[in-house]
DNA sequence: GACCCAAAAGGTGTTGACACTTTGCTGGCG
DNA sequence: CGCCAGCAAAGTGTCAACACCTTTTGGGTC
């Protein structure tokens, strides 16, 4: 809204053009710099980031695949609506993508990729005990310890789509709603159910823990938002 | 490769030049006209079909968003590879994701939906006794089928990952590999079992019995292709 | 005063041209 | 003969300008 913030892009990463852009919006975007529902005018954005529409229209393409905008043919795009409907719909989509995830990093994932997230979780457990303040330290560690699960199935097309698409929608989700789960303690339990069931190499187990455990996190969010 | 063969943009559908641009090249793809792992010339491309690189390169993003094209910066876009693990990965996908929708859709499915559906199989069933050849359409029918599952499901995240993106993919193996199953009783027989799930509005056992259904067609793959 | 039509302003879709990167070739050197 | 430097060709990334669509605004009429 400011006309006077003219954003600089930090050449920190040195990909394409493009590529700084899109993570430059996707960051707006999910940290809700950019308001939701909110119309995306081409030439007042490609003018305050100090590039071409041309490449601009690129970035777009792309955080519309990840469905963070919504464009409709010569009406242009809106940053997408967040809907309680939709949130429940996306935790149900984990359900099955995650439960999938740990059934087959049951089997997939190297006995030296568990240990590692055996430590990741010891180090959950100590901050838990330590400070129950560090809610966004805690909710970064859930989300490193689902990614290593998600990663440790080693199924690139389910990576794929849990690391580089939901992922951030997820991410905007929890800044924007600004939701605290109470529940940190009971996630944390359920972390260490899973990780024995990954150590017994039980694909099943894994499966209905993992399920178990998303489906908590959703009614946990049903209750909260009714 | 022909040179002379300079395909017309069919001005059927009345979308912007790069709906229909994605649309045949899409097309293109699935059907195998452009092989796998064949490099995209953007000039080339762009002069063939009598467009601007512009409009091709926003096409091509969004095949990259159905992940049926693989770009890599400076290097250009090639067509996605259809290894046998990947059509697995696939199917674990599909494992996960049709059976969340079936679970979802024994809730969320009208009961006219479902009579329809029971229709569209009684169909299907007499095809498959009168003539034992037509496996193109039987394949179709099957499509239709899964189709209506999931649309069934009332999740918008889920149809749009199932329609929009893995469909595609799946009919690019199916055509490429020129895949007829030798089993469309029994997945006719499957399909019934499900309707009956549906029709008892049980989810756990709608689930239960999709995931069932397409797990046999990966492990009639896994043995067709070793 | 309300409604409708028309023109203009703003915005998106599309294009052709320019700059930089990668690749393949050519020629000289060890 | 093989290898490396350097150059040329092709291709991708980016840009500014043009064409079409949508929306709004202004004026005219009922």
């Amino acid at each position: 809204m400011n006309d006077s913030s003219l954003i600089a892009l930090e050449p920190s990463t040195g990909g394409t053009l493009t590529d700084r852009l899109f993570e430059a919006l996707q960051q707006a975007i999910v940290e809700g710099e950019m308001p939701q529902g909110s119309k995306i005018s081409e030439p007042e954005l490609a003018r305050r980031h100090g590039v071409s529409r041309g490449s601009l229209r690129a970035a777009i393409a792309r955080l519309e695949a990840c469905k963070l905008v919504e464009r409709k043919p010569n009406l242009g795009a809106r940053v997408v609506e967040l809907s309680a409907a939709q949130l429940i719909e996306i935790f149900q989509l984990r359900e099955a993508l995650e439960g999938m995830a740990a059934r087959l990093a049951a089997q997939a994932m190297t006995t030296a990729e568990i240990d590692a997230l055996g430590a990741l979780l010891e180090q959950h457990g100590q901050q838990i005990e330590q400070e129950q303040g560090q809610v966004y330290f805690q909710k970064q560690g859930d989300l490193d310890f689902h990614f290593r699960i998600v990663k440790g199935s080693k199924n690139r097309q389910l990576i794929a789509l849990l690391c580089e698409d939901l992922y951030h929608l997820l991410r905007m989700y929890r800044v924007q709603f600004g939701m605290r789960s109470q529940r940190s303690r009971q996630a944390f339990d359920e972390h260490c159910y899973l990780l024995n069931a990954l150590r017994a190499r039980d694909p099943e187990m894994a499966e209905l823990v993992m399920r178990q455990h998303v489906r908590s996190s959703r009614r946990n969010l049903e209750q909260a938002l009714a």
